[in-house]
DNA sequence: ACCTGAACACCGTTCAAGT
DNA sequence: ACCTGAACACCGTTCAAGT
């Protein structure tokens, strides 16, 4: 860690509410989303709760089971509830958009802690991030099965739309990350460089140069929904 | 860090090349391949390298940069040469599919250090994971353009091309990792448990029971293709 | 029952000192 | 020029001891 973006994390004995489980992960998420995660220590994260870290150890098993409890939390906000019809004219087409929107709205929301859902190893052969717990799964495949798919389009459509939540949202967040990450000391030396700063490194890139502004232009959102649409209309093929 | 995964890595003083930034970076690589990121420590690569972790100083700026070098190295293995025709017949469908093969051979070799290319924050806003370099992105949209896309259409395609290749090879990479992770302490009890073991963990869940062999079951090669395949007939629709 | 002090084996990083 | 010893401020984790 270099000096000056050393931590400090003043936020004395915050509050002091009764440990458990449920609290600890709670802050480990709330720390995440503020700090990032290679700032969260054990230590710190007693702090903020008013303890020491050994206290921690009651509750959960150390630090990498407390990382898959962050993930556990943050995706058990997730609703997928095969049976019930979301609109009058309910179909697996709603169901899969409503769930994708249900993924983006968690990444969004925490995008510190989405590559730790997008990454971590899944406990079981028959996981895939990002829906990475049995229930989640479970449910899902009767939402398709419940809509007219058999078993193995079920199956490939939960791989195709794994795949699909992981390369789009990943992207999205990895994006938020490119565009605060460069600001580390935004009052270093304000305007040193000539007016068109970028060019120098950008050098001998002619494409580069001329696209850079499209390149960095953000349009996730209809991007989204337009490969989600093309994903779905490939699913098609998959329906019984 | 559990007592049973202590690790002793008794590599005693390898080889004693000269150091040199390429050196440390490619150990390091070959480090995290045979363990892992989580144990990749200074000191215990300065020991791989027979020399001691503060002499690592004089060549990378820290562990951060250390990681952004080990990215750098294992993508700088991609050859994008946007003029040389791969095929007699060439053309952008050739193009892309050679590129997809490429970075995809790079995360079947380093599935432990894809998820670090698939998620460190990018070092411009307008380069997007896993084709992270000035040089690469440059000779992509070259690629592209030399071959009828406009410019619009070469950064769209870049976009969704970026979003494809992260999705597919996370998932494989998380399913490499899945398969392995289990197995931490495979000879400890070898055998108590009845013979349908996983009835048990997965209990009310009719479908995973039915379905989990599908779901390990590895078609990744395959569905790679296909879904490219898919990709670039999407992409017909933006070339000019 | 719940929390802590003290301790252990490790970290990343700096820097004056050695060769 | 290149490497190291010693030191500093941190880690995760265990466990006997406190209340």
């Amino acid at each position: 860690m270099r000096d000056s973006e050393k931590v400090v994390m003043t936020a004395g004995p915050h509050q002091r509410r009764p440990l458990s489980h449920e609290a600890i992960v709670t802050e480990a998420v709330a720390f995440i989303d503020e700090h990032g995660l290679a700032d969260l220590s054990m230590r710190r994260l007693g702090q903020r709760l008013g303890v020491e870290a050994m206290s921690l150890y009651r509750y959960v098993d150390g630090r990498e089971a407390l990382l898959d409890g962050v993930v556990n939390h943050v995706t058990s906000g997730l609703q997928i509830d095969p049976h019930r019809a979301l609109l009058p004219s309910d179909g697996w087409h709603a169901f899969l958009h409503d769930v994708a929107t249900q993924v983006r709205g968690i990444a969004l929301e925490h995008p510190r802690v989405f590559p730790l859902v997008a990454t971590r190893s899944p406990s079981a052969p028959w996981l895939r991030p990002p829906l990475r717990s049995l229930d989640l799964v479970e449910n899902f495949l009767e939402g398709l099965l419940h809509r007219g798919f058999d078993d193995a389009g079920a199956v490939a459509a939960y791989r195709a739309f794994s795949s699909f939540l992981l390369g789009h949202l990943l992207l999205e967040v990895s994006a938020l990350g490119a565009e605060t990450a460069p600001a580390e000391e935004p009052l270093a030396e304000p305007d040193h460089r000539p007016v068109d700063e970028t060019a120098d490194e950008l050098g001998e890139r002619p494409n580069l140069v001329r696209l850079r502004h499209q390149l960095s232009a953000d349009h996730s959102s209809q991007e989204f929904e337009e490969s989600l649409e093309n994903l779905l209309d490939r699913l098609e093929r998959l329906v019984a």
